[in-house]
Order: structure tokens, then C-alpha cells, then sequence
DNA sequence: CTTTTTTCATACCGATCGATACGAAATCAT
DNA sequence: ATGATTTCGTATCGATCGGTATGAAAAAAG
């Protein structure tokens, strides 16, 4: 139906905007926004400098653009794992196992995460990309909220491990990206998992002394 | 006994070097690596190139002392937070409280936290920059670690702990970076606290499904 | 064919980067 | 005083940065 719409007219691309799209986001993911430069961009892409700017603007815009897409495959990918409700506690190890193996993949360095990476580097950029950041961090934790909530939790109770559950996992890719070895944070998440309480609906208990923060 | 040393030889330095590097901290702490400049630094120190080169080194050695400096500063803090082992669960929170009260001070805007920064934008840098990172991570899971213990933790299970807390604290400094509110970070570390079991000398106990996770 | 439209390759732009050369200024030693 | 030594201000270096002008190449339309 809505097929490739033919072709224009004009000379065709010579290159795949989806692959080229996933080059990019290589370079950005180890390298970090302001030390990937635009020839490291269009070696990797392997297309000209004209032709990046032609199709996908300049280099924010081009970041942007990544961010999205990691964003989108990211919550895809969370999503059908916890999709699962069989068995939550191991949905969830599920879920950062992925993760986990995602981080410390050698290519050729461990990468963490790259909306973390991002969520550093957006310095000098415009408050568009911390706000795509952001929305990213908060969709995650919708999905972990919901998530919770169809594994028995109220609906407070489910926000509350989502934050936490987002948090942690926040802080494994940190860990991953120093180097730290993929067994223990497997092992970390198996802690962590196992401290969740599953059984209560409503939030977790709270010391007396709470107050004592302020 | 040992002074300032008399004074050296020729011209004396026209600036505090420890007030310096305080204020290079900042730069790098605000834009990372590449993106703080020598001018943006130069310009906050309050000297000049040649006197920057003349104390510090380049740019990278510079980048090492701040860290190093950073470093230090946050576990004594850290330490000196926890030194008090009245009521553990307490102590634990008001370090929080005291990391969370640093990431999001407006400076103008939430920093989080530069050893996290720092991991990321290492990526030019050399082995030795994450090694300095890789360190201070390692050390404030030691000062953790022995927190833990003389809570009343058996080795095992204060480790655990350790890890789990740097890691949650790893996680609070990015949300705190992304400008989530300090309200919502202290609500999280409060269900975070309350989560862990302090009463336990042992490993937390462990799912029997916890081998599905390979 | 010619015309039109879009992509691509080369070469280049001004700006900014990190780093330095040079000499004047400031201090100690004599 | 003079010389030695170190710091500091100015001015600048070559390299690299992000971004672009120009024209050839490749397709559809006439």
C-alpha cells in the first residue's frame, strides 16, 4: 500500500538512513556529544558531510535524532520483557540482565547507557535534549510502574519500586561504564531484587525516625 | 616546623592554588571535559594560560587534580557522615540527604555528581582518569562497606549492602543531574533505606528462581 | 536529447581549540 | 645597586572544530 512511494525525483540516496542512524548513535555512545566530531560521524556512517547535513541537519539535530531512537528501541525492548507477568521478580531480573549485557558489551569499550552518557554531556546543548532525556527516564519508569501494578502493587506502591527500580538501574549503568564486572552487578541486581517486597500493595513500611532527615 | 618553607626564589604566585583549583572543579563539574575550555577555566581561576600551565600542567593534568581533589573532599564527608553509629539507619539517610542537598544545588544548574560526570567524559582521556574514578568509586564502597559492618553486618552482607547502596547513590546523582526534584530524591532514598534489612548478619535471603536469570 | 531536481565529492570557510614564545614584572641572593 | 629565578600578560601558533559553497553525478520528467 503505502510502499516506498515509488521514487522521487533526484538522484536516490546512496545510503540507508536507519543504519546510518545507527552508526551515528555508536559514535555518540562512546564517544559522548562534543568528542564525537563530524568526522568521526561520517567515518563511521560512511557518507559525506553534506550528505549528513542534507538528511538529518546539523550535529544537534543529528543527536537528537539518536537519542530518540535509542529512547524508542529502549522501551521496546523493556517493555516485551516485563511484558511477561508469569513470574514478576524474574521478569524484572530478566530485564536487567538484558541490560546488563547491553552496558558491558565490548565495542570496544564498556558504554554504560547511553541516555545517561547523554544526560552528562547535554551541557552545552540546547534544554531540548535534556527534556528528551528526561522523557525518557520518566517513560521508563512508567513502564516499571505499570509493570509493578499488574504484579499485584497499588498504585502508589507500584511508582515507588519504579523510581527506585529506575534509580538502581540508573546506577548500574554508571557502575557498567567504569568497568565494573557484568557478574557482579548480575549479582547486585539479584540483591536488589530480592529487597524489593512483592507481597505488600500498599508502599513499603517507613522507619519512625524518618523525619529525621530534614 | 615545616612552615611555608621561608619563600622560594623569584616571583611569587599571585594566586591561591587550592582556591584555583576549586574553581576549575566547578568549570569541569558544569560542562565536563571537553566542553569547559581553557578560556572557561582560565576565566574562573581568576589567571592566566601560562600561570595555569606553570601550576598545574595541561589541561588533563589539571582535570586529574580536581578529581583527585573531589575525590578526597567527598569521603571525608562521607565518612564523617557515617561515623556516627548511634542509629545506623539514620546516619545512612543523612548522607544521602547531604549528597542530595550538593547534586542539586542551582550552580545555576543540578550538577549531580562530578565523579559520575567524569565517567562518562573520560572517554579522550587516558586509563588514568578512569582509574582515578574507578578509585573513588571503590573507596566510598569501602567507607560503605565498613559503615555496614559496624552496624552489626557480617563481611558478607556489608559489602552487599555497599555495592547496592553506591550503586542507588550512582543512580541519584544522574536523576539529580536531570533535574528531578530533591523532594522526590529524598522520598526514594527514604524507601531505599527501609528496604534494606539491618537486622540480618547474613547475605539478604535469595528467590529459588534466582538461577533463571543466565 | 534537454531540463529539472536531488545527492554527493572536494575543497574550503571563519571560529575556536589547547598549548606556547616572548618579554616585562616581581622577588631573592649577593 | 646587579644577576638569577620565577611568575604573569600579551600575542600568537598550528590543529581541529562545526558548517558550507561549488559543481559534478545520477535519477525522473519533458
Amino acid at each position: 500500500m503505502k510502499k516506498a512511494a515509488a521514487r522521487p525525483p533526484g538522484r536516490p540516496r546512496g545510503f540507508d538512513v536507519d543504519s546510518a542512524l545507527d552508526a551515528a548513535t555508536q559514535v555518540f555512545w562512546a564517544r559522548g556529544y562534543s568528542d564525537a566530531s563530524l568526522d568521526d560521524l561520517t567515518a563511521a556512517m560512511a557518507i559525506s558531510r553534506p550528505s549528513l547535513y542534507g538528511a538529518f541537519g546539523d550535529k544537534q539535530a543529528l543527536y537528537l535524532k539518536c537519542i530518540a531512537r535509542y529512547r524508542g528501541w529502549v522501551l521496546g525492548a523493556i517493555g516485551a520483557t516485563l511484558a511477561d507477568a508469569a513470574d514478576p521478580p524474574n521478569a524484572l531480573r530478566r530485564m536487567f540482565a538484558e541490560a546488563i549485557a547491553l552496558y558491558t558489551a565490548p565495542a570496544p569499550e564498556p558504554r554504560g547507557c547511553l541516555l545517561a552518557s547523554a544526560s552528562v554531556s547535554e551541557a552545552p546543548l540546547s534544554p531540548e535534549s535534556r527534556e528528551s532525556v528526561a522523557l525518557a527516564l520518566a517513560s521508563v519508569e512508567a513502564v516499571l510502574a505499570d509493570f509493578f501494578h499488574r504484579a499485584g502493587l497499588a498504585p502508589d506502591g507500584a511508582a515507588e519500586r519504579a523510581r527506585l527500580t529506575a534509580t538502581f538501574l540508573y546506577g548500574i549503568s554508571g557502575r557498567a561504564r567504569l568497568g565494573v564486572n557484568a557478574q557482579i552487578l548480575r549479582d547486585d541486581v539479584g540483591r536488589f531484587v530480592a529487597l524489593l517486597d512483592w507481597g505488600r500493595r500498599g508502599p513499603a513500611p517507613i522507619d519512625a525516625d524518618r523525619d529525621n532527615i530534614a
